[in-house]
This record gives structure tokens, sequence and C-alpha cells, in this order.
DNA sequence: CTGTTAGCGCCTTCAT
DNA sequence: ATGAAGGCGCTAACAG
């Protein structure tokens, strides 16, 4: 392997010159720069990363600390991926490091996420699927160094940690809208697990939209079906059993449980769109596959995971800047919503 | 944060010892090694692994290089994440480290694998995605580290170089076999890349049931779409419409393509299974959400990786092992293939 | 501008 | 069985 010690000694300098030119300090001269860089092109030379981390004061490697994904069964898997797509590449672009750490509740060999980001020289760390009473992620937190969190908004007296998500008030003020404009008053709002914080971002959303059709988000239109499809399920399914009155449409908060409701729909006999209506939420690969094909406010994990690189890296380099970030979202429209003809009162 | 001269400190002894104990040397007496430990594990020590990899000769790193999936369009996410999720378990499960590599070849600021994995101290690599005629690909192997292949098999002089996979031959013989019980004889295959090494071997698999039932697979049989659904969409639409007698069956060398014959079949007006049977291969989540849903050779990703980790590490530490490892599979019931009346001759 | 000198935190001979 | 010293490859003061 070729090191700076090679180059140095080919262009008859010292390592320390080399080591400045290729960092690009100020007190170098262009002549001998110049004649470095070329030196150290010709020779095909790069910088060994690790012995990089261990003498820079600089830290210049993230951590995507992930819970809850590990044992995940694979449908939800594409968000996570694409997610982390973009946190990877948004960490490229900057030429930056990512090293990475699953974990899961379930699991035994639970590491501290602080030892975890001490022990490998890391600055920052995004956070996805965390939930805020880890103790782990408190501690974390408590070290001082940047976070970035994915879907998760605490109130906090730190300075350095970002959060980055789809506006969920507005996509599902959106979505709701979508259905109250086809005339839909009669809708059930399959929610997520109350705790959530999307899950009461995503409701307020919905009650404001309620509110502008004169309509109100009552209990017994709201179920919470902690995202997953089989609660979904069998919540529907009670509900459709039970009810008085069928209704019009199934608002849900994620896609995974608008499978869960289409399903039992499907059971109780009644048809989609023409019966009843779902829409769902995240955008999943899936939607395009199913029957019918769901309409669904997309989120776009891709970019909400570059755009939490991005931001951590400026939340690492000490720049001022806004510590909350958006990224757009997307209704799509598909099949599983129909529109009703406006009763007359 | 805690480092092992602090150790030392408390424990009144020299760090080298201290390295020696929490690396169970054996020249070290139980009493102080005892000692160290307990005083250690009390001050909540854990080594610093960036400076672990750059002093020490034994590499701990393992590098995960994929190629084509940074921009796949998301359809094909949770096989390889849950590959990803296979590795990364199984070098946890060892205490190796894990750096990632995803690539693409549409990427322009293209590294070389070799300097990724030497810039690192990576002492072996899981390749995924790769073709075999990739110049970075033959760099590193030249480099004479050790790697795994997920899916690939080349002939090679090399004697630390790993695959990973399931038994293709197998599992295409199992699904055509699993056609040929129910009696179809006018089966077409949809295939892949006609250069793909999964594809001859899946090849080989079905000419081997095929003979078996006193069938042949001519040319006629074979359609390559590249794994891809749009363009097993386009070839079989084309067929279809050609096709002067419709096949009973269509065999696809991937789940994604099955959906691409699907559509067409669907387009054509034909139902499915009642006029033509449809099996996939690979084992995707949207199978079971597709109408009807697809009977399909589903691989074991997760376990694919984590084994792909595993054997990687026995190849690193030098173990004289079998560099061939075969992942089960299972073939997959499910509505897209209806069971034929024999015809009588 | 350039070179010298210390480290970063740990492993690893080699004496003792 | 233990410790001293050198080094992994690089960055970062501090002199010159």
């Amino acid at each position: 392997m070729v090191t700076i010690k090679d180059v140095a000694k080919k262009a008859g300098v010292s390592i320390a010159i080399v080591s400045k030119a290729l960092n690009n300090y100020p007190d170098v001269s262009p002549k001998t720069k110049q004649r470095i860089l070329e030196i150290a092109n010709e020779m095909n030379y790069t910088p060994n990363i690790v012995a990089k981390n261990l003498s820079s004061k600089t830290q210049k490697t993230i951590g995507m600390i992930t819970s809850g994904f590990l044992n995940s069964e694979g449908k939800d898997n594409s968000n996570i991926f694409d997610m982390f797509k973009g946190v990877y590449t948004g960490v490229e672009e900057k030429q930056y490091e990512l090293a990475i750490y699953l974990t899961d509740t379930l699991k035994q060999q639970q590491r501290s996420y602080a030892k975890f980001c001490q022990n490998r020289n890391i600055g920052g760390a995004v956070l996805m699927g965390i939930r805020v009473d880890d103790p782990y992620f408190t501690e974390l937190l408590d070290t001082n160094i940047p976070c970035v969190l994915v879907d998760i908004n605490i109130e906090s007296h730190y300075e350095n940690i970002g959060s980055v998500s789809t506006d969920n008030i507005k996509a599902s003020y959106e979505i709701a809208s979508y259905l109250l404009d086809r005339n839909h008053t009669h809708i059930v709002v399959m929610a997520g697990t109350k705790a959530a914080y999307v899950n009461s971002q995503r409701l307020i959303g919905v009650e404001k939209a309620f509110k502008e059709y004169g309509l109100e988000v009552s209990d017994t239109n709201v179920l919470y079906g902690n995202f997953s499809e089989e609660e979904a399920y069998v919540l529907s399914k009670e509900y459709l059993e039970k009810a008085k009155v069928v209704p019009t449409a199934f608002l849900c908060f994620s896609d995974l449980m608008a499978y869960g409701v289409m399903k039992a729909v499907k059971e109780t006999g009644l048809k989609i769109p023409e019966d009843i209506s779902i829409t769902g939420f995240d955008g999943l690969v899936i939607n395009e596959y199913t029957q019918p094909t769901l309409t669904t406010a997309k989120q776009d994990f891709y970019e909400i995971g570059r755009q939490s690189a991005l931001l951590l890296q400026q939340l690492m380099e000490g720049k001022k800047v806004d510590t909350k970030r958006i990224v757009e979202h997307q209704i799509v429209e598909r099949e599983s919503v129909q529109t009703l003809t406006k009763e007359l009162k």
C-alpha cells in the first residue's frame, strides 16, 4: 500500500507538507502543492481513512442507527432501504464515512448508541425508528453529539438536534381533503400507535380537513392499529361487523394498515372502491400490485434519508441552520377511491 | 472517553498487559487478567475500534460491495435489504466490523473496490450484483483479499474466493416439476439475461425436469427478459399475440417478470390460473398481494447474506472450508397455478 | 512556506 | 508474567 510517506519521499518533502497539500491548507506554496498533487496522483495514492480518523480532530464519520428493522418482516423494507440509500448518498456526496448500527428491542446484545459512536470516532448520527423513551437514545443526546432524527420531533433544549420528515399534518390534511372532496362523509380513520409522534401529527391534519367540511373526528371514527397490517385487519373487521352503518371510506395512516383493511372489507363481501373507499400512507411499492391499486400519500424516503445526512453534516460543521427539515410528499391517485354523488339534504 | 491508558493506570499495570488481557493472550497471569477485566468492566471501557484497526495486523472489518441497487427502482429492494441484514447479522455475530460500499454502473464517481478496501483496512469483501467483467472486480481479486460472491460462480484459480447462493438448478428443477406434475406440457420459459450465471443455472434445472417428462426446451419456448417486469411484459405480450396456440403456463425466472407476464396475460383477456398458470422465482413480498397470489421458488436472502459473511470470516481466518455454500430455497404454493386434467393421447 | 515533533489509541515485538 | 518502546498512517501544533 502506498502511504503518505512514499509520496513525501518521492516528492522530496516532509510528510507534513504532503498532508497539508492534500487537505488544502492555505500555507503551502502553489508550486510544491501542484507537484505533490501530481506525484500523489501518479502514484495512485489515496489516504488511509482509518489512520485519518484516528489522528484527525474533525470527525468525518456519520453513524446511522436504526431500531426495529432488523427483524421486520420485509414488507416495509423498501422504505427503509430507500431511506438508507438516501443517507448513503448524502454521506458520500460530502466525502464523509458511514457506519451502520442496526438493532432491535428484542435483541439481546444491546450496545449503547453512545459507545457505538465513541468507539468509532463518529461525529454525528442519523436515527431512525428510535423511540423517545429509549434510554440509549437519551444517553446519546447527553453526549452532545449532533443527531438528526427521522420522523421524530422532540422538544429539546439541544441546539444540535435536527429532524427530517414529511409534513405529516399537511399530507394527512390533503389525503383527508381528497376523500372529502369526493363527498365522503362517513370516514373511519385507521390511525397508528397512539403514542407515536407521526400519529398525532396526522390526526391533526385530518381534523383540520374535517373541520373545513363541518365534520368532527369523534372517537368512534378513529381506530388505533399500531401501523401494522394484522392489527388493522382485526380492528376493521370487528368494526365492520358491529357497525350499524357501513362507512364510505377508511383513511389509513399506513399502507400496511390499508392492506389489512382491504382484506377485512373484501371478506365482508364489500367491494373496493364501489362500496368502500380506502386510502393509505407511505407509498409502498406493493400499492401498484394490490387489487384495486391503492391511493396514498407517498413519502419520499430516499430524499428524507439524503436530507438527514446533509442536515447532520451541517450541524457537525457547526453551521447555523434550521434544524427542522421537511421533505415533499405526493398524493398518488390510484383506484381505491370512489367519487360519491353528493347527497342532497 | 475512557481509554486503555485509564484502565492500566487504575489497575496499576502497563497498557501492554491490559491489551493482552483483553485480547485473551495466553501469557497473562489469571489473577491480573481477572482484575483487569473487572476494572475495565467497572470503568465501562470498550476499545476504540478505529485505533484497533490501525494498529492490529489482523483485519477484522468486512466490506460489503454492491453494484446496481443504488438507483434501482425499489421494487426488488426487499431482497437486497434482507440480504444486507443477513450480512450485517453474520458480521456482528463474530464481532467483526462492516463497511459498506454501494455503487452503480451509472455512477460517475466510480472508486476502485480494491482502494475502498485498502483505505479502510478491510480484510475481506462480500460482493453482490457484481458482473464478472467488471474491471474493478478483477482488480480486487488480484489483491488477493478473500471475497465471497453472492449468486456468482467464477471458475477461479483463487482459493480464497467463496460463493453463496440458492441451488438454482435444483430450485428451477423443482418449480418446473411442479408445473409438469400438474400436467402442463406447453410451458413458456421467461428466462433472464442470457449472460447471467444464475440464468444458465436455472435453464439447466428446467431442462432436466423437462427431459424427465420427455419434453424439450426448444428455443421457441424460451424468452429472455433480462429479469425485469417491463421487458417480460413486452415479450410475453408479443408472444401471446403471435402464438398460434396459447401456452398453458409461463415459468418465470424472477417474480418481477412474473408480474409483467401477469399484466400481459390479463390484457389479453385470459384468466390466471384458469387459462394460464404462472410461476415466479425469488419470493418477493409482493407475491402475497397480487391477484392471484404468486406461486414461486422462494430464496432465503437473509440467510444467503448471513452465510456469506460467515464464510468470508472463515476464509479470512485462513480456515480450510468448502468455498461453495448453498442456502435452502422453498417452493411456495399459492394461487397462480392450475392443475390440468391429463390429456388422453 | 517547510520541517520537526508529538500525539490519536491500540497492538506487538522484545527485553526483563 | 510483565513492561518499555516502537509503530500503524495520518494530522496538528510549533518552530524555524
